[in-house]
DNA sequence: AACTGGATCGTCT
DNA sequence: GACGATCCAGTTG
């Protein structure tokens, strides 16, 4: 009986964000075959300040207040697309790095060609490379095109740090990532957490 | 290696 | 009317 490998279950997103978050890295995920490796995430909640959630449901936001297990798709910066897993209670994680496993060739043609170290390593890139855009706002993750496979092994080892790009609740030490794994978002902050 | 500004627009004040 | 859960190219040290 192969128990990895499994997909993820609606009851894995029905915790708080800040649970659910070190606990997708090293899982993987995909849109049509596409993607790879969760190698950072960043949690945000209803009563958090930096979050979306935090005034209450708006048209943007509304797939956050949705089911566990329901894609939060939003544009950054009036031109960037951020994916996120709604988890409970109003809360989400942010994608923020995926490691390539599958789709590379494609992922690399709607980078524009650059390197594979730097095809997911941000929120918005992974997001341009895996095709993510505001049409799947509000999908369930559990259908395709998407696919979630919960971890194989344990990763090595999770740290936490303090979030990036935001101006509120910076404190909180809510983004993780994988050790010293060079397709994250951050050269700088990738091997210990921030002071 | 670190910092700067530009691109670009929906959402909320 | 201001401001982002960002990225990239360019400049400076």
């Amino acid at each position: 009986m192969r128990k990895q490998n499994a997909g993820l279950t609606k009851s894995f997103f029905a915790r708080s964000a800040e649970e659910v978050a070190p606990d997708l890295i090293g899982c993987e995920f995909f849109i049509d075959g596409v993607g790879g490796k969760i190698v950072e995430t960043e949690a945000y909640t209803r009563f958090d300040p930096a979050s979306h959630s935090f005034r209450g449901p708006t048209r943007r936001n509304q797939s956050m207040f949705g089911e566990p297990g329901t894609a939060y798709v939003y544009r950054i910066y009036g031109l960037h697309w951020c994916m996120n897993f709604v988890c409970a209670d109003a809360s989400a994680v942010l994608l923020r790095a995926l490691l390539p496993v599958n789709g590379i060739e494609l992922m690399k043609a709607r980078r524009g060609g650059v390197s594979e170290i730097q095809l997911c390593s941000g929120p918005a890139k992974l997001s341009e490379a895996l095709g993510i855009s505001g049409n799947l706002d509000g999908a369930s993750l559990f259908a395709p095109p998407f696919t979630l496979r919960a971890r194989s092994e344990q990763p090595v080892e999770i740290l936490e740090g303090e979030r990036i790009g935001i101006s509120r609740a910076t404190e909180l030490p809510w983004r993780f990532w994988l050790a010293d794994c060079p397709y994250t978002s951050h050269p700088k902050l990738r091997s210990k957490p921030r002071k």
